[in-house]
DNA sequence: ACCATATGTAATCGCCGATTACATTTCGCT
DNA sequence: AGCGAAATGTAATCGGCGATTACATATGGT
């Protein structure tokens, strides 16, 4: 894991530069949080892993909120992609896209618990600081009032006036159900009998069917 | 809020033993969060707010998860009082009932995001350890379940069969709404034009309207 | 009254985030 | 090429933390 030779160990190629510390620091802290959780990250553990002392991580981040804000910009930029490509895939249909996006998020969401806990979280994370955070943030959601509005233009909704209702519900229902899944708070699997995925997509396609679309 | 004398205050009153040390620690430690937030909660400071060397906190409790899981103990006992009150209250009517319960869940949450946000981390409190959390996390899910169920009964639900996916989108729908109500994930209530608390009970509503009862 | 047990203190350990003073490297400018 | 400022590292240090240990004091049952 450690991208830099060992000064301590002789090593003939030790630089006194890192050259990418804080690319190296932020994958360090992607590694310690899949390993032991986000709780037991620390700054003097990333720098050991880069092979670095425990002052000069301070040199590119000013404190632990901002290492860790800079691990969230690059989760969330990974999210933002993929929601993007998967609208985009999705049939020229506001629902359908609509659908796709849903589907996009909690995919991403279960398949990289690590990076949605650090997105989600609001107290290790300085999310107002971050302006690169709240664009992708915005754009989401901007995206989902958009095809929701398209949608009812079209009329494919029940109310169109109460879209901003229906998007607030909607990003609800997707963080919530993605969050209990991630944190373990599903311990009722076995009720249901199917897989935390399977159920979890279920219940955003039983979502968007009755709920949106006022079926 | 020092529930003691203080010994170095030369207080003759100051005794050697708390008296009630445990209901100390746990009310300084909510005083703690409600004034500086959930991560600066330390062991030490509240040893020091009730007059207590730093020791001392850990004669009743082994580790600070443990501290924080009594602190959850006590939030989740008010959480399952105020839904039972209010379901109690409600007319003798499953979906009633269930909205009911719904809308104290929200009330309460918003209305005490410092204990909702202790009940609902899974990183500083130790849940699995905790009978007591446990159980009255399940009530509240099995009561859900009776409710619908029996709502099924009376064919007020458009299939029976799916009450357990209803139950968990019931779950996760509140869950979100509260967490990110709670947590500041809103940014968009000068968009609706409505105060917080009025778009997430209207929320609710529309959830249980459409989804539930398959309007 | 006695003593086991409960409950406090004092001292200490290792780890942490953060700051400061200093050392080394890198890079732009002439 | 070389020089000096800026960038980037180290070393030492600070106060605070969770946790453990040895020891001191109070409480309560017999």
């Amino acid at each position: 894991m450690r991208s830099r030779p060992d000064p301590a160990a002789g090593d003939p190629n030790a630089r006194y530069h890192h050259g990418n510390l804080r690319d190296a620091l932020i994958a360090a802290t992607i590694a310690i949080i899949e390993e032991r959780g986000v709780e037991h990250v620390s700054i003097r553990e990333a720098a050991k892993r880069a092979g670095v002392s425990p002052g000069a991580p301070f040199r590119h981040f000013p404190t632990k909120a901002a290492l860790m804000t800079a691990v969230a910009e690059q989760a969330m930029a990974r999210l933002s992609g993929m929601v993007a490509a998967a609208v985009a895939a999705a049939p020229d249909d506001p629902m359908a896209r609509f659908s796709a996006l849903g589907h996009a998020y909690l995919d991403w969401a279960l398949g990289n618990p690590t990076h949605f806990q650090i997105i989600s979280s609001r107290t290790l994370i300085d999310f107002p600081a971050s302006g690169a955070l709240r664009e992708q943030n915005d754009a989401i959601r901007v995206l989902m009032e958009d095809l929701l509005a398209e949608a009812a233009r079209r009329g494919m909704l029940s109310s169109p006036a109460e879209v901003p209702q229906l998007v607030l519900s909607a990003r609800a229902f997707g963080y919530g159900l993605a969050r209990m899944a991630v944190d373990g708070h599903f311990p009722e699997w076995n009720v249901t009998g199917e897989a935390p995925p399977v159920a979890v997509h279920r219940a955003l396609d039983l979502f968007i069917g009755r709920l949106i679309r006022g079926a």
